[in-house]
DNA sequence: ATATTGTATAAGCGGCTACTTATTCGTCAA
DNA sequence: TTGACGAATAAGTAGCCGCTTATACAATAT
C-alpha cells in the first residue's frame, strides 16, 4: 500500500487557481472557450492550454458540435478528490482532532 | 461570489505527490523529521521544505518537545478539501452526470 | 564551555509552468 | 473556392519548484 491517492496529474490540475476556477464555471453549464474567456485575464491559447491540462486529468471533456467546442465537467475525477480528502475525515471530527497531541504526549513519557 | 474555493494555497500544497505522501504517513501518529525520511528518496533539507510548505498551508503543525519536533496532521485544511470537491457531488450522483450532454443539445438546437 | 544531535535556512541550479504572440487547423457561409 | 471564425498548436521566455550541498540554529549532554 504505497499511495492510493489518485493519478498525481489529478492534484497538479486543480492546483491552479485559474483552473478550478474554470471548473466552477463549468458547473454551471457547459460553455466554448470564447464563453469562458471574459471571465479571465489572459489570452485565448492561455485558456485553451489550462483546459488541455483539465482535459488530460479527466476533469472536462469537450463536444464538438459544428466550428464551436463545447467543454464540460466530468464528475468522476472531482469525486476522487473528495475520496482522498474523506479519507482523513477522522481528523477533523468528533474532536478526535486532538489524537495527535495524545499520541504525542503518550510516546513523549514512556 | 467569485472563488469561494479555499486559499490556493491549499490545493497548490496538495499538488506534489511527496506531500501528500506526508499526509498519509502522519494520518498513522505523529512523526519527526527523521522518522519520515527513510520513506523518502530525498535529502532531509528537502523534506523539510516540502513541510514548511504544508504548515504554511495549514495541513500540519509541528509540535517541538526536546529537539524533536513531532509533526502532525491537522484536519481542518483537508476538510475544507473535501467540501471543494464535494460542490461537485451532482456531477457524479444518480446519472446526472449526462446533464451536461443535455443542456448542450438543448442550447445547440433552438 | 564544548560537542553532539535534530532540524531549519541559505544559496544555487536545472527543469517545468504559465504565459505571450504567431501560426495552423477545422468548420461553416457566400 | 474563398473568406471568416472558433479553437488548437508552435515557439519563445520569465519566473517558480523541487532538489541539492553547505551552513546556521536550537536543545541536550558531557
Amino acid at each position: 500500500m504505497d499511495a492510493p491517492a489518485a493519478t498525481p496529474d489529478l492534484f497538479h490540475a486543480l492546483a491552479a487557481p485559474a483552473r478550478r476556477r474554470v471548473i466552477d464555471l463549468l458547473a454551471q453549464g457547459p460553455q466554448t472557450v470564447n464563453e469562458l474567456l471574459p471571465q479571465f485575464d489572459m489570452s485565448q491559447p492561455a485558456l485553451s492550454q489550462h483546459l488541455k491540462i483539465l482535459r488530460d486529468a479527466g476533469l472536462v471533456a469537450a463536444d464538438q458540435r459544428g466550428r464551436h467546442r463545447h467543454y464540460r465537467l466530468i464528475g468522476h475525477r472531482l469525486r476522487e478528490v473528495r475520496d482522498w480528502a474523506a479519507r482523513y475525515e477522522r481528523f477533523w471530527t468528533s474532536r478526535l482532532d486532538a489524537l495527535g497531541r495524545v499520541l504525542e504526549e503518550a510516546e513523549g513519557a514512556p
